[in-house]
RNA sequence: GGGGCCGUAGCUCAAUUGGCUAGAGCAUCGGACUGUCGAUCCGAAGGUUGAGGGUUCGAGCCCCUUCGGCCUCGCCA
């Protein structure tokens, strides 16, 4: 076999005159009859080859059989291909190799589709034939680029004393959280494990044993619906620190998310990254993982709107509700009343609000600053100036209030924002705006359990000064979480964790968990508090949706060498499938068909 | 579990109100061709309209069932 000396994205003009031999697919063949051009592709890129009948007639001839996707090596001279003949869409479309041994490697059927029209196939195709889609310059850039961040990742971490330990795949189930991946064991029959959702209490186990500073790139898994941007099988990386503060953490992760931006993209991203408090996120964009790349924050209008005619509002107040909204800019002459009531009515009750309410900001009659339209009558002309004054709005622009419960009215108004930012053309898809959002509530209050939930996990720690508030004022109670956002997007977040059995338990009551389900679930951790636990902290990042923005793709699938579909298939293997009876029967198993 | 979009040739799409032999581009195959690079030109072949059932003189189109893909709400500590 023809062994290369080259890959196809290397020869250049100054290579002209040397003997090379490459090897790949054929991307391309143009056929003259006379002259034969193969585009031949490897990972790297594309090479011209030229098979000339009068130097070579024996290869010659044989190139004229060659097919796309077939795979040879080919050994010539490389040379200038002449004024006038070079081709300014290739890295190496100075040169060219003229061919003087072809080797044809294998044949290739003729694909499914083509390379060159991939991106506009349905993706079910490109997933069953998951090889060829991979062989595309777009999808080969995506997994190289994964490889540079776990391998910058992995760089950065080790040269900062972290030792990257893994930990098991088949772990115990627990209620809470995510739905699990449940496994049958054999020689434990009727039990199961759980595949981890990620893992959380082995590395806090770490920090026990004195490892100090962990990190792993880790599959997880959570059985949950997917999403453009979710999958249940996906991947972390997973940190643990021992002696540290929130601040250590935020430090060193900014770090090497500034590193990556820098390695990859070659983007200087300042630090410290700017913090804002959970609280500031939600009353300014009703959410707690904004999107900076526009301005356009909420307003809280409540005052005003509860002293209205308008009974929606006026009710929607008395019941303890607030009336909040935005003001696009430029929007009250952008937007039809049609826009607004489909498009933008869709968003807000798609996301659960009753209606929307909207305003242009109009010239009125007297030539002075004034509201328009079916709602101005239950509002005096006071009123309307606040509301103006309120948004700081301007004539042409639109105002849109959804009145609500406030959490209900966030959920609304933050893909509601999202859209209206959108559609106004105000965000750079070219920008990147980073932060952390922090201090965060510990708990939110479930109104149908009649308890508490932890908002991030249940061992993340209080900030100290509101360690007595798990006695008095659990509601008020912050934590050391602190996610890390670009774009409007979590890219990772973690928390300090709790370190004392003591301060455990308390969290472990207030969420309902009683004493004996803390032993049967977390019994091992909870007497690895006991012996010794430094204090500590972590994150976790979301090593997916970082290539997503890394690549520029909104679909998670892309950045994963062989995903699943919505229905968790894989349509190149076929998993999930049936087994045999005698499988099942090892495992005392019987599967119950019912509708 | 709910809502939405989609499924016609290998791929991407078209087909008026239910009406002639379901068309086009690309790919494929054959031929021609002295420098192409999305080669070009000539020709050919290619269909269980996702599947099953129904209405009708007649269904790609209407109805029912079902399979699959994508987006999304719920869900995702």
């Amino acid at each position: 076999m023809l062994k290369r000396t080259h890959n196809c994205g290397q020869l250049r003009i100054e290579d002209a005159g040397k003997d090379i031999i490459l090897s790949g697919w054929v991307d391309s063949y143009r056929d003259h009859g006379n002259l034969v051009f193969i585009d031949l592709r490897d990972r790297e890129g594309i090479t011209q080859l030229v098979f000339n009948p009068e130097t070579q007639p024996q290869m010659h001839k044989l190139s004229r059989q060659l097919r796309c996707e077939w795979v040879i090596a080919a050994s010539g001279k490389v040379r200038h291909r002449g004024e006038g003949l070079v081709n300014p869409k290739l890295p190496t479309g100075e040169i060219e190799v003229l061919i003087d041994k072809l080797e044809i490697l294998n044949s290739a059927e003729t694909p499914p589709f083509e390379l060159d029209n991939a991106e506009d196939v349905a993706e079910e195709t490109r997933l069953k034939y998951r090889y060829i889609d991979l062989r595309r310059p777009r999808m080969q850039d995506i997994l190289r680029v994964r490889h540079k961040v776990t391998k910058v990742t992995r760089d950065f971490f080790d040269s900062r004393g972290f030792w990257e330990i893994e930990t098991p795949f088949l772990g115990k189930s627990t209620p809470e959280g995510a739905r699990d991946f449940l496994v049958p064991s054999r020689l434990c029959s009727g039990n199961f494990y759980a595949l981890p959702q990620s893992p959380q209490l082995f590395k806090q186990v770490l920090m026990v044993s004195g490892v100090d500073k962990y990190f792993q790139i880790v599959r997880c898994f959570r059985d949950e619906d997917p999403r453009a941007d979710r999958q249940a099988e996906f991947t972390q990386i997973d940190v643990e620190m021992s002696f540290v503060e929130s601040d250590d953490v935020i430090s060193v992760h900014e770090q090497l998310v500034a590193k990556i931006w820098k390695e990859i993209l070659g983007v200087d991203v300042k630090l410290p990254l700017r913090r804002m408090t959970y609280k500031q996120a939600m009353d300014d964009y009703g959410i707690d993982r904004p999107d900076l790349r526009f301005d356009m924050k909420l307003k809280d209008i409540s005052a005003l709107a509860g002293a209205s005619e308008f009974k929606v509002f006026a009710d929607t107040i008395q019941k303890g509700g607030i009336v909040k909204g935005l003001c696009a800019v430029g929007g009250g002459a952008k937007f039809s009343r049609s826009d607004i009531e489909k498009t933008f009515t869709k968003v807000v009750t798609d996301f659960g609000a009753k209606g929307l309410a909207w305003f242009k900001v109009v010239k009125n009659e007297q030539g002075d600053i004034d509201l328009s339209s079916n709602l101005v009558k239950f509002f005096t002309p006071e009123q309307r100036k606040a509301i103006i004054e309120k948004f700081s709005a301007n004539v042409n622009d639109l105002i849109l209030l959804v009145a609500d419960k406030e959490a209900a009215a966030n959920k609304a108004l933050a893909p509601l924002r999202l859209k209206v930012g959108r559609d106004l053309g105000l965000i750079d898809d070219k920008a990147y705006e980073l932060l952390w959002v922090i201090d965060f509530p510990l708990f939110e209050w479930n109104e149908n359990e009649k308890r508490y939930d932890s908002l991030h996990h249940p061992f993340t720690a209080p900030v100290p000064e509101d360690i007595a508030k798990l006695d008095t004022d659990p509601a008020n109670i912050r934590s050391q979480a602190y996610d890390i956002i670009v774009n409007g997007s979590e890219i990772g977040g973690g928390s300090v964790r709790i370190h004392q059995p003591e301060i455990q338990a308390k969290v472990f009551d207030l969420l309902k968990i009683t004493k004996q389900q803390a032993q049967d679930r977390f019994g091992f951790f909870l007497q690895a508090l006991k012996f010794g636990a430094p204090p500590h902290g972590g994150i976790a990042f979301g090593l997916d949706r970082l290539v997503m923005f890394l690549t520029g793709t909104d679909n998670i699938r892309d950045v994963i060498a062989f995903p699943k579909t919505q229905k968790g298939q894989c349509l190149l293997t076929d998993a999930p499938s049936g087994v045999e009876p005698a499988q099942l029967d090892e495992l005392n198993l019987r599967v119950q068909t019912h509708h």
